[in-house]
DNA sequence: ACCTGACGGTCAAAGGTCCA
DNA sequence: ATGGACCTTTGACCGTCAGG
């Protein structure tokens, strides 16, 4: 048996393994979730199409894809063990030694009781005043909030009804539905109304992506206290890349070739039989092409994880050298960046020894330059298409990646 | 975990406890409405005066003094979790529908067949080649390789009569300059012959730089045993980038507003008297101030080495993200490009302790992709100047600007 | 005998359901 | 429409067992 290193991702969700369960890394969660859905003979139905989301943050939300994707990454219904004795005792009965002394019933009596566990996220009373095992993995609070951050955006984004935002004004001025803790509106899954015309759905989509991104940035204090004209320029400035990163981040594993949205709904590189029925949007599909290439395999051949990708979000959003940044906030923005790549270090360097923490960091770093230059083409492809007015493009979606404000509001 | 004493009470309301919900020991009613109230992000206002009794018998009375308790208490909003998937109904009334939820037997989804497929990545047990300790301050014999050819670039560039290529293909064909061992002619540091001709003075040292990029690349044996098209997009995807790092880095150190060649002319970012008299170069104006304050002002903060700006350099050029490399090519650009990451970090390394290490080497990186941009907005201003042919543009500078490649040679 | 990795079982505490 | 009794699901933790 080899030995996990620790830090090991559990290759289902992303949550730290605790080693191999039936033959995969995986962490406590899957491993008993997956016992329980094959020794029940259960079977989930997936009330969206098959292709949720799966991770740390949202594994709960759809069994039928987290059971598939157990499968998916190759846990082994034969390592489960049917027929194995019936242990009968444990911790209550159990009689280890006769010794029996025991009280069974409350260990609390004495030093055996421990202080109540805080539950993730509550601040902690009296640190365990004894020896303190390894502290392992201190959380970064601030990685785990962009990470926190990034799956209610994958919950909101795939379940949730959104009202677009009509204009950058509009975005700015509204509270962010982030900060509601969570605001599902019962919806089912994707039982999100959404158009049937294909050719509308992409239009759809982005403008959910934007309206979200905006109220994503919303939530960080050193946003919101920056002057009016620097939000709009963080905004114009990261807008494209941050779809370009959602849409290729969130579409399904399984999916290498193509950019898919929660509906299913979906753009190859190559020309569908689809999309020659609509032709109006085939002048984004050399876009698609460099999507597929140099944003959604990079991700897929470097694994990246939710965390990861909420922190390159950040950075990028952060970025001091953002057009029209008066120079007092190109400090705060420069700092800013600059909490989120320590964090993003630290992060990497308990899960990877130091050379591999170096090569990893430069790998995620470097990916900015290439989403950069492909979101710059995604938006002169929009100008193209607006130019001929050959689909109508969201409002919103259109301010921001043309660049184009339509209204005016002084605040 | 703690049992709780049978008996407790609800600490918002008194009634009896069904154990800790969110951290406090509560009842089931109080457990609900909290979860209710966080979840569907509701406010309650209070009809009398905010302070209402709250206990087992009047607590329905006031929501509002009911979840301002919760949270004094101390209720844990944290510990509320994303949305989970449905249960379905535990007791037979009420189907909404007799949709195949449950069924065994076969799942509804596709592609839950069950190869069960090998973990793509099983990212195990690879052993960590060697540990390698550091051989500390060893000079790493790959940046000092690209130190010399820096430092040969100066004096060649500054001092030495050079005959631009004509295309691309000439420039590929020709022997580097940089491998005869001298070749400097002796010329007074700035006896090189330019033109008098203000307006030509740009075209000038652009094309000289372009020019001993050129010779400069050929230097790596990497490069030389790519396929030609390779090495063409290779040159065409940095050369902007190497043209503006080059006259950012290489600008006298007392100039801080200025992009300066080696014989004193300058561009500034306001049109000066000289350029008045130039207007077709007005174009460029714009761009002169967006390479100032995006590359040569963060250089200066960085105090940017000469080294660190040829590891940048050479970075930047084996960039594996470059357009149509073909996949073979692209995994020796990669490999080029992780030697100089490598050999970098090192560097940085033992010149700083480990978190500067970390934040330098970070902000070096992340001038890439504004580089980038600003080379793409010189490119952009190229093409302008182009159309309207204000200005002749040497025609290498112009094959590797704007894309257009004047001639074909069949090597 | 003593670790240790990977099984199964347990139960506090989370979430969902649905009647009054 | 909402509260809350009652149910299901989750996952941290622990005992057990087989192989070293």
């Amino acid at each position: 048996m080899e030995k996990l290193p620790p830090g090991t991702l559990c290759v289902v969700c992303e949550d730290e393994a605790t080693g191999k369960h039936y033959s995969i890394p995986s962490c406590n969660g899957c491993k008993t979730f997956f016992r329980r859905a094959i020794v029940n003979n259960r079977t989930f139905a997936c009330m969206g199409h098959g292709n949720c989301p799966v991770n740390k943050g949202v594994r709960c939300a759809c069994r039928h894809c987290r059971l598939k994707k157990c499968l998916e990454v190759g846990m082994d219904k034969n390592a489960i063990q049917n027929d194995r004795d019936r242990i009968g005792y444990t911790k209550r009965t159990k009689r280890p030694r006769p010794s029996s002394d025991e009280m069974a019933g409350h260990t609390n009596g004495e030093g055996f009781s421990d202080p109540p566990q805080p539950s993730p996220g509550s601040s902690v009373g009296s640190p365990p005043s004894g020896p303190m095992l390894v502290p392992l993995a201190a959380p970064d609070p601030l990685l785990e909030r962009l990470t926190d951050l990034e799956n209610k955006f994958t919950l909101l984004f795939s379940r949730s009804i959104i009202e677009p935002y009509a204009s950058i004004d509009d975005a700015l001025a509204a509270p962010s539905r982030f900060c509601r803790p969570i605001d599902i509106q019962m919806s089912d899954p994707v039982a999100v109304p959404r158009p049937c015309d294909d050719q509308r759905k992409m239009p759809f989509w982005r403008s959910r992506i934007i309206t979200l991104f905006i109220d994503w940035a919303k939530t960080f204090p050193i946003f919101q206290n920056l002057p009016y004209t620097d939000k709009i320029a963080l905004i114009m400035n990261h807008a494209s890349s941050y779809l370009i990163m959602c849409e290729a981040f969130r579409t399904p594993e399984h999916i290498t070739d193509k950019i898919m949205h929660p509906d299913g709904h979906f753009f190859s590189r190559n020309p569908t039989p689809d999309s020659l029925f609509s032709k109006s949007l085939s002048g984004l599909t050399p876009v698609m092409g460099a999507m597929i290439d140099y944003v959604l395999r990079p991700f897929r051949q470097l694994k990246v994880t939710v965390t990861e990708l909420a922190a390159l979000q950040a950075i990028m959003f952060f970025d001091p050298d953002t057009e029209g940044l008066d120079s007092a906030s190109q400090r705060n923005v420069s700092a800013e960046q600059k909490r989120v790549l320590v964090s993003l270090y630290r992060q990497l360097s308990i899960r990877y020894d130091p050379s591999e923490t170096a090569e990893r960091y430069a790998s995620l770093l470097l990916r900015v330059p290439t989403i950069r230059k492909v979101a710059a083409k995604n938006n002169e492809s929009y100008q193209i298409l607006d130019m001929f007015k050959l689909f109508t493009i969201n409002p919103l979606v259109r301010e921001t990646a043309l660049g184009v404000r339509l209204t005016r509001h002084i605040p």
